[in-house]
DNA sequence: TGTACATCAGTGAACGCGCGTTCACTGATGTAC
DNA sequence: TGTACATCAGTGAACGCGCGTTCACTGATGTAC
C-alpha cells in the first residue's frame, strides 16, 4: 500500500488498456471487474477509484477500444498518410489481424453486440465507421459508394473468417475480399 | 397444473423458438432462464424438465436461430428454389430484415458473437455459412470467389447497417451493397 | 364406460455462487512548517 | 533539510442481488382393470 497520485494515473491507462483488449477478446458483457483488476495486478475494491461504475467502464473501454484499433491498423501499414486501398486491405484482411481480435479492429470484433446496444454506444462506432468509410473513400478518388461496398465486405469478411472453423476455408474467404479490392483499387 | 404429453412437446418447441429470437435480438449471453420462461408463460423450475441446463439451451437456440434465419431468408423471397443473387441482396440488404434482428438472419446478428465462442458452436454457424455461399455462388455461375466477397460484403452491410445511427446513412449502406450485387448479377 | 391409481409437466420456495458495489482500514506519499 | 500530519490509492471483508439449479409438491393426464 501507499502509492503516488502518478501511479494512479498509470493504473487508470492500464486498467483501460486491458479493458480495451478484454472487450475485443470477450465481448462487452463478458468483462468483469474482478477478472479486469485481477489481470492488470490490482484487488477489485480499487476499481471504484478509477471508474464510477462497471457500465462506466465499459462505455470508456469501447471508445479506447475503437481508438487501438484504428490505430493497430493504421501502424500495420507503413507510416502515417493516405493508403491504398489494396494497403488497407492487405492488412485488414491478414491472418494476423482474424487471429489478434483483442489488438485489432474494434468495429468487427464488436458489431453484432454494439449492433444490439444503447443509442450512445452506437452513435460512437457510428463515428469510427465513417472514419473508416472516410479513409477508404479517399484511396478509392472519393467513390462513395464503392467505398461502402468495400468496407462492408471488409468488415464482414473478417467478421467470418472468425467464425469458419476450417483454416484453409478462413483464409479463402480473406483472400477473395483483399484480391477483389485489389483489382477495384487497380481499376480506380 | 396438471398438463398433457402433447403439451410438453409444444411448450419445448414454444420455449425453442422464443430463445431463437432472444439469442438473435439480445446475443447468446443475455438470454436467462428466467425471463426465457416467463416470455412463454411458464416458471422457471420448470425448464428442466425441457432442457438439461442453460448452456444446453444455447446450443440448440444458436442451431435453431440459424435455422429460423435461413427459413425467413428464404422465405422473405417467393417461393423455393434457386434465386438470382439481386433478389437475395433485396431482401437481405432490405431495411425491413435490418430492423428485425429477432427474426432475421442469425449469422449477421450473432457473427461477432460466435467468433469468440467454443469450436462446436463455431463449426454450427460454419455449415450455414457455407450454405449461404453456395447458394449466392449458383446464382452466380459457380464463381466461388465472387460468392464469397457477395457474402461478405451482405452480412458486413447488414451488421453494420444496425449500427449506424443515422437512418438514412444506414440505408445508405443496405443500398449501396445491393445495388453493387445487382449489378454483379447483371453481369455473369 | 367407469373407477382407482400411477405418472409426470409444471410450480414456486430454497440454495449456492458469482459479481457489482461499499466501506473501514492501511501505510506510503505529499505537504506544511 | 527534517519532522509531523493529512491525504488518498489500494486492500479485502462484507453485503445484496440476480441467476442457474434443485426439489418437494400439486393436480390433471393417462392407463390398467
Amino acid at each position: 500500500m501507499g502509492h503516488s497520485q502518478a501511479e494512479k494515473v498509470q493504473n487508470r491507462e492500464r486498467i483501460l488498456a486491458e479493458a480495451s483488449r478484454q472487450v475485443r477478446r470477450d465481448g462487452l458483457e463478458s468483462v468483469s471487474v474482478g477478472t479486469l483488476m485481477k489481470s492488470v495486478g490490482l484487488t477489485h475494491g480499487g476499481f471504484y477509484g478509477h471508474f464510477e461504475s462497471r457500465s462506466a467502464l465499459l462505455a470508456e473501454a469501447l471508445k479506447r477500444a475503437l481508438l487501438d484499433g484504428e490505430e493497430s491498423n493504421a501502424s500495420a501499414q507503413g507510416a502515417a498518410g493516405p493508403q491504398s486501398l489494396s494497403a488497407i486491405a492487405r492488412s485488414y484482411l491478414s491472418r494476423t489481424h482474424r487471429d489478434a481480435r483483442e489488438s485489432g479492429c474494434a468495429m468487427t470484433a464488436l458489431v453484432s453486440d454494439v449492433g444490439r446496444a444503447d443509442t450512445s454506444s452506437r452513435e460512437v462506432m457510428t463515428e469510427h465507421i465513417e472514419r473508416f468509410v472516410a479513409s477508404v473513400s479517399d484511396a478509392l478518388g472519393g467513390d462513395q459508394d464503392r467505398a461502402l461496398v468495400a468496407v462492408s465486405a471488409m468488415v464482414g469478411a473478417l467478421a467470418l473468417s472468425r467464425v469458419i472453423t476450417d483454416p484453409a476455408r478462413s483464409d479463402a474467404f480473406l483472400k477473395s475480399v483483399r484480391d477483389h479490392l485489389t483489382a477495384l483499387d487497380a481499376a480506380s
